[in-house]
RNA sequence: GGGCCGUUAACUCAGUCGGUAGAGUAUCUGCCUUUUAAGCAGAGAGUCGCUGGUUCGAGCCCAGCACGGCCCA
């Protein structure tokens, strides 16, 4: 930065005269004996070691608070495991220590050895014996109380968020929980983790625009991956009977309060398995996650009560349109009547459009909204499933669900094709879409029709979006919220 | 892409009718050896998002732009 702030100017002519004084500002040589929460643990567990000729500990941490009496003061520091207040007196560290002490900052990282005691409110305290500084802060914090607010420093400088408030740590660590343990709960259930191009030569596994990039030593353009679908279908084929994949997706699309460029999907495919059997784990998962996260099965989401215990309402598209859209069932088949009601509810739809496409249309205004209990939604038109199987009675459908939460679609499951003449076709059909406009229609993938020939076992397999899931989960209302460092327009 | 709202000190926010820019916290100086958003006394701190316009005069009114937020497509 150019031009500093006074603040900052003051703290470097503090650090002038701390460096002219011998003081180090950056050492590595203190290595504290345990975190602060191991050490309200020790004491708690062993409270004779409380008091000024106790054990000696050595506890390092940040600086957020210091209350100045003149030859005392008290420090409220903190870990990343806890915080706790130290207390130091200039005749037990010295008179040099003291002042070095006092040119010190709300920010800096300092080492502290000492037993601990009680105030007389009772508050745990460790007592400075010997005082260090560990590390240097040249700018400062924000304001302890109000902490820091506005949206855009906190998602930019992800840091000053994760310091200032509690309740953005605590997100993030609930989302490393929610991923480790669905990571255990694949393994238990069978499933080998494995990881799939990122970069692909053709962007397939869903409908979407992707990102282009380019490989210069092998001169080829490359995509990266909008779904690694295909890919662990191949891995099906060569014998991988239960995988699944944890990692990033990139789509080429608007960001919004529910979507960002990069998001994290786990993806699974079981072979000999069908799209029912995936609806009953996804239940099973779901619940003992909820209940592993927050300690119940029935969590608060933006005020709703949301139910995840197994169970979960399970409607065929078409009949949630008569029963939750309120669509006429008269008209249900009638591709001008359904235009025509669209038209009259301004819902855009392109005359094009076969009944199927019209239907899904439909769905995602008329009753995706209103699902926010854990709803299965089943018959998905054969047009926007290319990559499902067909249902054995009705080849207009597929044996597809994509289940909703909070009004929100949370994940997507299918028995899959494995017939490569049918595949072939449905890509072909999903050419003729692109031809006729629609942009994020599926590409050919003549490669994945030849694995396909040389024979996969039926199998199913599911999408979880683990961001939308993280925000059920966090009660978060924005996506950005449950992402470290979310993609925002460059500022100046 | 459209609508609405926001952008003022390091942070959180006020700013009346258009008339010299405010508070709390933080910071600095002095006092203070068990504080609890410590206290007391004093001080400093601003490109009012950016660019234009209207006006004798703009943080405030107008236009455009940037970034962010919410809603809609």
């Amino acid at each position: 930065m150019d031009k500093d702030s006074k603040l900052i100017q003051l703290r470097k002519e503090k650090i002038q005269e701390l460096k002219e004084n011998g003081v180090s500002l950056y050492p590595n040589d203190f290595k504290p004996s345990c975190n602060i929460s191991q050490l309200k643990d020790i004491l708690e567990q062993s409270p004779e070691k409380i008091g000024e000729n106790g054990e000696h500990f050595h506890i390092s941490g940040r600086m957020m608070a210091v209350n100045n009496m003149g030859k005392s003061s008290f420090i409220r520091f903190k870990d990343g495991s806890d915080h706790i207040q130290a207390y130091i007196q200039k005749n037990k560290v010295g008179a040099s220590t003291y002042d070095m002490f006092k040119k010190l900052d709300i920010g800096d990282f300092i080492g502290i050895s000492g037993p601990a005691f009680t105030t007389r409110t009772g508050e745990l305290t460790l007592l400075a014996i010997e005082f260090r500084l560990l590390s240097k802060a040249v700018r400062p914090l924000p304001e302890k109380f109000h902490g820091i607010k506005d949206p855009e420093i906190r998602y930019r400088q992800r840091y000053l968020d994760l310091i200032m408030n509690e309740q953005t740590r605590q997100i993030f660590i609930k989302r490393s929980r929610i991923i480790a343990y669905m990571r255990a709960f694949f393994e238990k259930n069978g499933f080998m983790e494995v990881e799939t191009p990122m970069m692909q030569p053709l962007a397939g596994g869903a409908e979407a625009t992707p990102f282009k990039t380019w490989h210069n030593a092998l001169g080829m353009e490359l995509f990266l991956r909008i779904a690694p679908e295909l890919y662990l279908k191949r891995l099906v084929v060569g014998g991988f009977e239960k995988v699944f994949e944890i990692n990033r997706n990139f789509r080429n699309e608007g960001v919004s309060a529910r979507h960002n460029p990069e998001f994290t999907m786990v993806e699974f495919y079981q072979a000999y398995a069908d799209y029912t059997h995936l609806m009953d784990f996804t239940e099973n998962l779901f619940e003992s996650l909820a209940v592993e996260i927050t300690g119940s099965a029935v969590i608060e989401y933006q005020g709703d009560k949301i139910d995840l215990k197994k169970g979960w309402k399970r409607i065929t598209m078409v009949d949630s349109l008569i029963q939750i859209g309120g669509i006429d069932p008269s008209i249900i088949n009638d591709t001008s009547a359904l235009l025509k009601f669209a038209e009259e509810n301004n819902i855009k739809i392109t005359k094009k459009d076969r009944l199927g496409k019209i239907i899904t249309k439909l769905f995602d205004v008329l009753v995706e909204p209103k699902l926010i209990q854990p709803t299965f939604i089943t018959g998905y038109p054969v047009e926007v499933s290319p990559l499902s199987r067909k249902n054995e009675s009705d080849p207009e459908l597929t044996d597809r669900f994509e289940l909703f939460i909070a009004g929100r679609e949370i994940a997507n499951g299918f028995s899959e094709i494995n017939d490569p003449e049918d595949q072939h076709q449905r890509f072909l059909m999903q050419v003729r879409q692109k031809d006729e406009g629609n942009t994020e229609a599926h590409i050919m993938d003549a490669d994945y029709v030849e694995a396909l020939e040389y024979g996969m076992p039926p199998t199913a397999g599911e999408g979880i979006g683990i961001d939308r899931l993280v925000m059920l989960l966090t009660d978060s209302a924005s996506i950005r919220e449950v992402i470290l460092f979310p993609h925002m327009k460059k500022n100046n």
